[in-house]
DNA sequence: GATGAATGAGCATTCATTCAT
DNA sequence: CATGAATGAATGCTCATTCAT
C-alpha cells in the first residue's frame, strides 16, 4: 500500500515535473499567451485534467515558475564589496541568459504588468545588492542591471548584457 | 461641396481621434490583451466595422499609437554635455510618464517581444545619446534610463525614475 | 471500469453521430455555405466547442462526409463486361441517389473547385472502370456518368441519371 | 445638355463594363465567394456604391454574366448531321475553355445548386442538340458534353474536353 | 450618378476550466 | 489521482449593403 503510494506520489510528481519543463520549453518558444493549456498537456503527455490538479491555473504556472530568476545565491562575506555584487549580479545574469533569450522578454513583458512578480525577483535583488552598497545605490545599481538585460532583450541578443553591466560595476573597485 | 466633404471627413477622423482616445484610455487601464475591439468601439460609439475602418488590426492601433514613445528633441548645441543629456533624457521621461505607468508598462511588454518597436526608439535614444556622451557611454547611461523605467513599471509607480536617473546624471556634470 | 469507459465513449460517439446527422440534413437543405457551426450545433443539442473536437474545422466535417460518394464495389469476376460496368455504376448511383439530390448537389459544386476530394472518387471510378472496358473507353463512360449525375442536378431532380446512363451502357452489351 | 448626359450615361456604361471585366478576372482567379465587393470595386477604381447602381447585389452580377457559357450558335442546315453537332459543341467548348478552368469550375459550383443559371444554358443546349439528333440522344449527348467538362474541371484541366466528346461524336458520322 | 464611411449581424475558431467517470 | 469530452463565452475580423453627402 505504501509502495504503491509512493510510487503514485512520484508518478504525479513526474507528471508535474514533465508539464512544467513542456510548459517552459513551449513559453520560451512561443511566448506565455501563444501557448495554450492543450499544447503543454499534449506535449507532456498527461490528460487537460492533470494540469488543474497541479496548478490552479495557467497563470500559477508561470507564477510557480518565474521564481527560476529568483535564486538564492551566498554572498561571502569576506570579500569585497565590488567582488560580491559581481559575483552576485554575474550570477543572477548567467541563470537569466541560460534561462534563453526568449524566456528572459517573456519574463519582462509579463513581470512589467504583473507588479507582485516582478517585485518578487525585484525585492530579493534589491535587499541583497542594498547589504552590499547601500540603499541609496541599490537603485541604480538596479536600474543598469534591469536595463541592460532590456537592452538584451530590446536587441534580440545582439547587445550583451554582460560587457555593460560590468563596465558599470568598475566604478566600485576603487570603494 | 468641398465643404460637405470637410464635414465627411472630419468626422471620419473624429471617430478615428475617439476610438484611439477610448482604446488608450482602456488600455491604459486594463492592459492590450485584455481589452477588445469590441469594448474599443462600444466605448467609442461606433460600430465594430468602423474600427476595420481606420486600423488593420488591433495591433495595427497600438503600433500605430505606440510611437508617442518615441519623440524628436532638437538639442541645443550651445549647452554643455550635462545640461544636453539631462534636457534629453527628462524630456523623454515626462513624455513617458505623461503617457501614463499602465501605457509604459504596455509598451515595455509589447516592445520587449517585437524587437522592432522597441528598436526605432532605441535606436533614436542610442544615437541621440550618443552624440553627446560617446558611444562608450551610451550604452551605460541607456540602461539606466530603461532599466529607471522598469522599476517604476515594476513597482506600478513607486520608484521614480526622474531621482535614480538624475542622481546617476551627475556625474556626467563634472566631465 | 470498462463498462463506464464505454458509456463515455458512446455518448461522444452518439454526439458525433448527431452532429454528422443534423450538418447533413442542414447541408441538404441550404447548401453548406450556408450552414454556420453554430446553426450545425444548436441543431443537435451540442455546444460550438464539441464541434471542435470531433471536427478540425468546419471545412473537415464535409470532407469526411463526402466519402459517402466513395464507396468499394466488389465486382464478380465471371460476369460479363457489361453486367460489371452495369452493376458498378448502378450501384454507385443508387448509392449516391440515396444521399439525395442537394448532397449531390453540394458534392459536385465542392469537388468541383477543389479537385483532390472529386478527385479520390474520381480516381476510384477510372481506376475501376478502366478495368472493364480498358482506358480508352472509361473517359467516355466516366463522361456519360458524370454528365448524366450533373443534368440530374442540374433539372432538380427532373433528368433521371439511371435512365441516360443505362441507355448509354447498352452499347456494351454486344462487346 | 444632351451631350453632358451622353458623356454621363458613357461614363456609367464604361464603370459597369469595367466592374464586370475585373469581376470576371477576380472570381476565375479566386472563386466567386472569395472575391468581396470591396476588392472587385477597388480593382475597377470605383466606389463601392457604384456597384450597387449597376447590380442589385453581388449574386446580381454572376447572375447576369453567367449567361457568358450560354451562347448563339448559327447552324447551317445544308451541313451534315454530325457536322452541325460537332461544330455546336466545338464552338461551345472553345468558348468555355476561353473564359478559364476557374470560371467554368465556377460556373459548375453555381449552376448545380442553383437551377435556374444552370438550366437557362442546358435548355438551350438541349434544344439545339435535340433539333440535330433528336430528343432521344440529346440526354445521352448532353451527358457527355456536360460529363467531359466535368472531368475537365475535377482535374484541373488534365482531362481535355474535346478528346472526349470528339470521340464520342465520331459514332455520328455514319448516321 | 457617384462616393466611401459606417453599419452590425455574422462567422469560424479558440481555450481556460469543469466534472462525470 | 487521472482522464478528456464538454462547455460556451469570448475573440478578431469580414463583408454585403445602405445612405448622407
Amino acid at each position: 500500500m505504501k509502495y504503491n503510494n509512493n510510487t503514485r506520489e512520484e508518478k504525479s510528481k513526474e507528471n508535474k515535473k514533465r508539464i512544467i519543463e513542456c510548459a517552459l520549453k513551449l513559453i520560451s518558444e512561443k511566448g506565455f499567451d501563444n501557448v495554450s493549456v492543450s499544447e503543454i498537456t499534449n506535449s507532456a503527455n498527461v490528460s487537460k485534467g492533470a494540469f488543474y490538479i497541479h496548478f490552479k491555473s495557467k497563470e500559477d504556472l508561470i507564477e510557480q515558475q518565474i521564481n527560476i530568476f529568483y535564486n538564492e545565491f551566498i554572498l561571502d562575506e569576506s570579500k569585497s564589496k565590488y567582488e560580491r555584487l559581481s559575483y552576485f549580479i554575474n550570477e543572477s545574469m548567467k541563470h537569466i541568459k541560460n534561462a534563453g533569450l526568449k524566456m528572459c522578454q517573456e519574463w519582462f513583458s509579463h513581470s512589467v504588468k504583473s507588479s507582485f512578480y516582478g517585485k518578487s525577483k525585484l525585492s530579493y535583488d534589491l535587499k541583497t545588492i542594498s547589504e552590499i552598497v547601500g540603499i541609496e545605490k541599490a537603485n541604480e545599481v538596479i536600474s543598469v542591471y534591469y536595463g541592460a538585460l532590456n537592452l538584451w532583450c530590446f536587441t534580440d541578443g545582439i547587445y550583451d548584457p554582460f560587457i555593460i553591466v560590468n563596465e558599470y560595476l568598475e566604478k566600485f573597485k576603487e570603494e
